[in-house]
RNA sequence: CGGGGCAUGGCGCAGUCUGGUAGCGCAUCUGCUUUGGGAGCAGAGGGUCGGCGGUUCGAAUCCGUCUGCCCCGACCA
């Protein structure tokens, strides 16, 4: 492609709207451009990324024996409501009807779709196991959608579906999809981890994610590289402390501490860390009444622990302010577990405390020297909050660390949610009706070139991994207008480079060299050439390397051959 | 959804408090000079100041209302 040819509009200065380091680049560099909140336009460039991750993934996906199918965008209410999920799926679900006032969505998801082709398409355990993919654009109308294509509202997606007799075939898919996402993300040049995750609002059983791992990821994840033990942290068991709770030392005492309401304010008012606290949550039970959380004040609630006490209102809900005043007569704030009245439910690490700091149940006063079965009553104990980095592994071979990732891929064990629901059969070897068991697996194409940059960039712009590279090789001509013998140089070296089959971006604009160099270096393509008169001279041209900054003179004879292999170090990378 | 902020040429911003000529940088176009890391000079085009309504002799500026966009948000109970 000649980019004299392309009109191609960069930024020098970030667009205010951009605040990570992917989607400034992504707009600086022309590849993306926003139409609204989370809706963006790939142009020409840009787009080019987008289909070398697409074709990766449908090489692995192919290589893995996935079938590809196409669906609709557009979904009808009725199949969403056969799952139950048209009124479950809440606001992410957008919403249209056509004239006839019959409603549809456009499909956040295309479970209830696949499923409902399933038990068209398949009558006899003869056909199974099969799997179905597609690389569609679904669209969720997310809450805050951020981070341009990190968190999008319309985005592209590669979604695979399998169906299965047994519980064995569904965990040999299962396996063979894990092996062709760490296949994918390792030939796309990313820095990855598979993680144990929950499965969340699809459902269903066994589910792990594939993270990017970047600072800027959303998603926080616990590993420990003693035993490879690596779960979303929202996934990760907290483990009870080790020995006895300690005994009571001091007297339980009330002070006052007018206007300290949070862990923070009471802790420095009276000295006390805030590992030494108890904070109490309130959240609005199973049964209608209120239930209390307590956890120690430098732990942090998970709300997806909580949800699963059979005790708690699923989704989970906390409390008003109001209605905490209206049921316990105390302020937010200055909430404690003695004398409560109320069911308490605590962390381990919160019922392993001894001489604590909590709420006196009495505005502007706390208790110090507060010990369970004592002063009050000893509570439930559960797992409530998220690990923090130093607590033991899950795995029992050391300690956790923490580190942040942006999910680019996830593989579910469905089971029967959805084929139960939708009544999807096949007769088996009886010749009676067996209902599919279902695995589901996804990956973020569009999310892919974001977390490919977050990860990849250095101060003058992107550094693409060269498989999904718009380009292969980027060749300047300096100054063509200059000199007739540099232009032609520099077509011949253009032909000779495609004919061996090598994709090449050439900039024969009549632009300044300076302005040629920053824009190469904006847009990333792994490998750069430059024709100019000072080196056609001697029959050289230069080459560089965007990661590396290495460079090396080549002469014109043997560019093909250099190139090439450069090339070739790439794809061994 | 709650809270906060912003809306002025394609992009980044000033001007709004204190009403009266709409301005700067980047980008775009023309010419000249330049030409190996986002050039210099001279000139030019491009704006219903987000929409609607009001106050006023006069509104980007004051008032009301609507819309769009951005940021933060169970953090403590």
């Amino acid at each position: 492609m000649r980019l004299s040819q392309l009109p191609w509009t960069t930024l020098k200065e970030t667009p205010a709207e951009a605040e990570v380091v992917s989607h400034q680049l992504l707009l600086r560099a022309g590849l993306v451009r926003r139409l609204t909140s989370g809706i963006f336009s790939w142009m020409p460039l840009g787009l080019r990324v987008l289909r070398r991750v697409e074709q990766v993934v449908r090489e692995e996906m192919d290589r893995a024996g996935a079938l590809e199918v196409l669906m609709p965008a557009v979904q009808p209410a009725e199949l969403w409501q056969e799952t139950g999920r048209w009124d479950r799926y809440g606001d992410l679900l957008l919403r249209i009807h056509d004239r006839q006032q019959r409603e549809y969505c456009f499909g956040p998801t295309h479970e209830e779709i696949i499923t409902d082709i399933a038990r068209r398409e398949l009558r006899s355990y003869r056909q199974l196991p099969v799997n179905y993919y597609q690389i569609q654009t679904k669209f969720r109308d997310e809450i805050r959608p951020r981070f341009g294509l990190m968190r999008a509202r319309e985005f592209v997606m590669k979604d695979a579906y399998s169906f299965h007799m047994d519980q064995a075939s569904l965990e040999e898919t299962y396996q063979a999809m894990a092996r062709a996402y760490t296949r994918i993300f390792t030939r796309l040049g990313l820095h990855f981890r598979t993680v144990e995750a929950d499965s969340g609002e699809i459902g269903g059983s066994r589910s792990q994610e594939f993270h990017v791992l970047a600072d800027s990821g959303e998603d926080a994840i616990a590993y420990c590289d003693g035993d490879q033990y690596a779960a979303n942290v929202e996934a990760t068991p907290s483990l009870p402390p080790a020995g006895p709770r300690p005994a009571p030392t001091t007297t339980l005492e009330t002070v006052a501490t007018p206007g300290a309401r949070s862990i923070e304010e009471v802790g420095a008012f009276l000295g006390v860390p805030a590992s030494r606290c108890l904070k109490l949550l309130l959240v609005e039970g199973s049964d209608g009444g209120l239930v209390a959380l307590a956890l120690r004040g430098d732990h942090q609630l998970n709300a997806i622990k909580a949800e699963r006490l059979p005790q708690v209102a699923s989704p989970l809900a906390l409390a008003s302010a109001e209605r905490v005043l209206e049921t316990t007569g105390v302020p937010t704030g200055f909430l404690g577990p003695v004398g409560l009245g109320l069911p308490v439910i605590a962390d381990h690490a919160a019922a392993h405390l001894a001489d604590f700091v909590a709420g006196a149940n009495r505005g502007d006063h706390h208790q110090t020297g507060v010990n369970w079965g004592r002063d009050a009553a000893e509570p439930m104990v559960a797992d409530l909050r998220n690990v923090v980095a130093g607590d033991p592994s899950p795995g029992g071979g050391g300690t956790l660390d923490i580190a942040r990732g942006i999910e680019v891929g996830h593989i579910f064990q469905l089971g029967d949610k959805y084929s139960r629901a939708m009544n999807a059969v096949v007769l088996d070897q009886d010749g009676k009706e067996r209902v599919m068991l279902m695995g589901c697996y996804g990956i973020g194409v569009s999310r892919i070139v974001a977390a490919a940059i977050e990860q990849n960039h250095d101060e003058n712009g992107i550094i693409w991994p060269a498989p999904m590279s718009p380009f292969d090789l980027m060749l300047l001509v300096l100054n063509p207008k200059n000199s007739d013998a540099v232009t032609a140089a520099a077509e011949r070296l253009y032909a000779g480079l495609r004919e061996a089959g090598i994709e090449v971006l050439l900039d024969d604009r009549d632009a300044r060299p300076g302005v040629k160099f920053a824009e190469a270096d904006l847009l990333g393509i792994p490998h750069r050439l430059v024709l100019g008169e000072r080196g056609l001279k001697d029959g050289m041209v230069e080459y560089r390397q965007r990661r590396s900054g290495a460079e090396a003179k080549v002469a014109l004879a043997d560019v093909d051959s250099f190139i090439r292999q450069q090339l070739a170090n790439d794809t061994g990378a």
